[in-house]
DNA sequence: GCGACAG
DNA sequence: ATCTTGTCGC
């Protein structure tokens, strides 16, 4: 079960400040390794859309076939604005609602977001890894933090290096005339093993399946 | 001070 | 993220 007292310590700072002294104490207890993949057989996406002042909070489960498994929603009122670099506390919440709800636990998780390739290593999936204890894995966009040089070819990675030339992620070209997407581990995962999750879950789409559903499903359940 | 800047 | 239809390209 999941800590709801303890978590909400770290989910509503009130001021920037605080919410930048939260995420260094949290970065203290991150940790990366390897994945067993032997062990894993359910993993999670997920993604949060909105409607007005409602966050919708979705988290797909699907199995290495790519099947889905499980899908579950929440809702909640935004409290935290969009602000660079703290993501999580604005859409942490309502994720951590959907997990709660969740009858099957995933072994690992990937977020639409950046895990460690953040300012202090705290991306929105290092950040609810810490919290929920569970292997997570970044999926961005787009770049918030540290530079790399573009993939030419589909299939290519190239190294999304921060201060000191230090790896962070990877910014992966997944799929031809698409923007590469950037790969981070967030949390009980590493570099290796967070890119070969996820060309196991690519399906022709620019996205590994667990985000590209949830990211579907939170744009598809607005209206019900 | 200026520019960058996940969703 | 969200406001929004068709349209060009693979
Ligand atoms: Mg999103």
């Amino acid at each position: 079960m999941v800590d709801v007292k303890t978590l909400s310590d770290y989910m509503e700072p009130k001021t920037l400040e605080e919410a930048e002294q939260i995420q260094k104490e949290l970065a203290k207890r991150l940790a990366l390794c390897p994945l067993d993949f032997s062990q894993i057989s359910l993993i999670a996406g997920v993604d949060v859309s909105y409607i007005d002042d409602q966050a919708l909070g979705i988290v797909v489960l699907i199995n290495k076939e790519l099947e889905i498994v499980e899908v579950v929603s929440e809702r909640m009122k935004v409290t935290f604005p969009y602000i660079p670099g703290f993501l999580a506390f604005r859409e942490a919440p309502v994720i951590i609602k959907c997990f709660e709800k969740l009858k099957n636990r995933p072994d690992v998780a990937l977020f639409d977001g950046q895990g460690i390739a953040h300012p202090r290593k705290l991306g929105i999936a290092s950040h609810v890894g810490i919290l929920l204890d569970l292997p997570t894995i970044g999926i961005a966009k787009s770049v918030l933090y540290g530079k790399c040089q573009k993939p030419s070819t589909v299939g290519q990675a190239t190294l999304l290096k921060g201060q000191d030339e230090e790896v962070l992620g990877y910014c992966y070209l997944s799929k031809k005339n698409t923007k590469p997407i950037i790969i981070s581990p967030g949390y009980k995962t590493d570099l290796d093993s967070s890119l070969h999750i996820v060309k196991s879950l690519l399906n022709g789409f620019k996205l590994p399946e667990p985000v590209r559903l949830a990211h579907l499903y939170s744009q598809k359940f607005k209206g019900s």
